[in-house]
DNA sequence: GTTATGCTATTCATTATTGAATGGATAAAA
DNA sequence: TTTTATCCATTCAATAATGAATAGCATAAC
């Protein structure tokens, strides 16, 4: 074997990704939990070890030079094989602790984990349980997540997945909208009303329009992505929204509107890598969550 | 990103391989440069981190645990990543000095390259020469050599490759041997000769049989797979032998058995990796090869 | 122009890592 | 059985790597 590769620190090539991929080495340094002079120092190495230059220095960072560019697709093959590595290890250990990262929506985070969290942690005190609210998809196989709560179908690959059921949704107002502005009858005469909907997501109008209702952006009085945020919009009068109806129905101050159309229903996927499923503690966490979501999906 | 995965010391993973590769912690520290202690204390760190046992100590060594061999695949896809990404930078050199190893047949290695590295450092003295004589051939992805000089049409994909001619090749024997046994007349002689041939390797026997003259391994008196040794013992007057005739020829002591049939040629074959063609160091290397052995594939 | 911000390079005391040495244990060879 | 050769674990002095602090730049915003 060459000696340049027998030698050569694999955690050089650790730094010089993290380096290529936020562009400097104080970027870096966050990432890896290390200090800006070390990703500096490993760097210098790393280059005067194979005698390349790998990064022009630029005063707002490193930039990678052609060679490195190159270079840097090898190291993503590496950090892929690691990955792969840690989900392995990660599904082999045996003991009913540690941590375990689930990630699920924002409004799920916010409305439905927290009490079926706080029963986890009773029954399993020796589980840390990381909430990862977000409504972006994680990507499992680099563990930004152990488990998913989704409301779609996963469609990653080598995922063990489980449809717990569905979840219905309703359309709801505050009783001070309903006071100022009466009950909508009908489809149409939804058009004089506020409705509440999603900014950049189009989920609502397409839903809408597949359900034969003339749907656009501008019918929205307000917007709003974030789903938890949405929903205080709409407990705060600012027009008509929707929302799970077993979320909504628990709260005296929303009306549920009745509507002439059935509304769709979300399925409630649960998703964990392959390689865990058989850890304890996720197998644990997956079952607590099997059983916790049940009421949320009937 | 996961924590784990972001903060796991990517050299944990490289100890860890070479201790799986080699079974021992001793000899993993033998392949890295590095102590045994160290590498007792890179693994215990790996286990305690990821909470997985992966070796089962002996007092014989390490042996992998069943999620030690699990994980192994991964640590070598990142190894061969490695490979590749040191290779690329390799391949990214610019000056024109540094270390060249050159992969080459015993034979070869001892009475044919000597000649040509020696006239290669009076040309560039900054350029260090690491000849690596093996019958096996070479691994150049894992850069156990840079260039190769082979008696063979290298097969590895992304290599480039010259046919730099043929060598002849001729049947001889000691003046010693010719004057205790005379001469052999014809192919059906042969028998009542002695022949030095080789061990393992059948190529004479097979060679001589696709000419039509039955061969077995038992008409061989002495037999030896090191093709330079080969040569001494046919030098020495063990019998018969054979030889590139533009070495053999060279040597007052042999003399050239005329042979009716014709005997094969040898190809040489140049190869490099196509990530080191570029290089200068290597690419000069190539050219004074090249050059070099012009007058042995006349 | 001036200021604020984010970055890199350098220094130096601190900390963590390393390896030589040692002892103990096991298996193979004499 | 005794010897020999490996191997691993542990210890501790020496070494190498680290990060906080600082200074110096370049850019962007005001």
């Amino acid at each position: 074997m060459d000696k340049t590769l027998a030698s050569l620190d694999w955690s050089l090539i650790q730094s010089f990704l993290a380096v290529a991929d936020t562009g400097s080495l104080s970027g870096a340094a966050r990432r890896l939990g290390a200090s800006q002079p070390t990703l500096g120092r490993h760097i210098r190495t790393l280059e005067n070890t194979l005698k390349v230059e790998l990064f022009q220095r630029h005063a707002r960072g490193f930039q990678l030079t052609p060679l490195g560019r190159e270079m840097r697709g090898h190291a993503e093959r590496m950090a892929e094989a690691m990955a792969g590595l840690s989900l392995v290890a990660a599904g082999g250990e045996t003991r009913l602790e540690g941590d375990v990262r689930i990630a699920t929506s924002v409004f799920m985070a916010h409305h439905v984990m927290p009490g079926i969290i706080a029963q986890m942690r009773q029954q399993e005190p020796d589980i840390r349980i990381d909430l990862v609210p977000s409504d972006s998809s994680e990507n499992l196989l680099f563990r930004e997540a152990d488990i998913a709560v989704r409301m779609y179908r996963p469609e990653q690959l080598d995922m063990v997945t489980k449809h717990l059921g569905d979840i219905s949704l309703g359309m709801f107002a505050s009783r001070a909208y309903l006071d100022r502005k009466g009950a909508p009858r009908g489809a149409e005469d939804l058009h004089h009303h506020d409705v509440v909907g999603y900014d950049s997501n189009d989920d609502i109008i397409r839903e809408m329009r597949a359900m034969g209702i003339p749907a656009s952006r501008e019918m929205f009085a307000v917007r709003c992505d974030n789903q938890s945020a949405y929903w205080e919009l709409v407990r705060a009068g600012c027009g008509l929204g929707f929302c799970q109806t077993n979320i909504a129905r628990k709260d005296p101050e929303m009306v549920e509107i009745p509507l002439a159309f059935p509304l769709p229903h979300l399925p409630v996927w649960l998703t964990t890598h392959e390689a865990l499923r058989h850890s304890p503690r996720i197998a644990r966490v997956w079952e607590l969550l099997d059983v916790g979501l049940r009421p949320f999906v009937s």
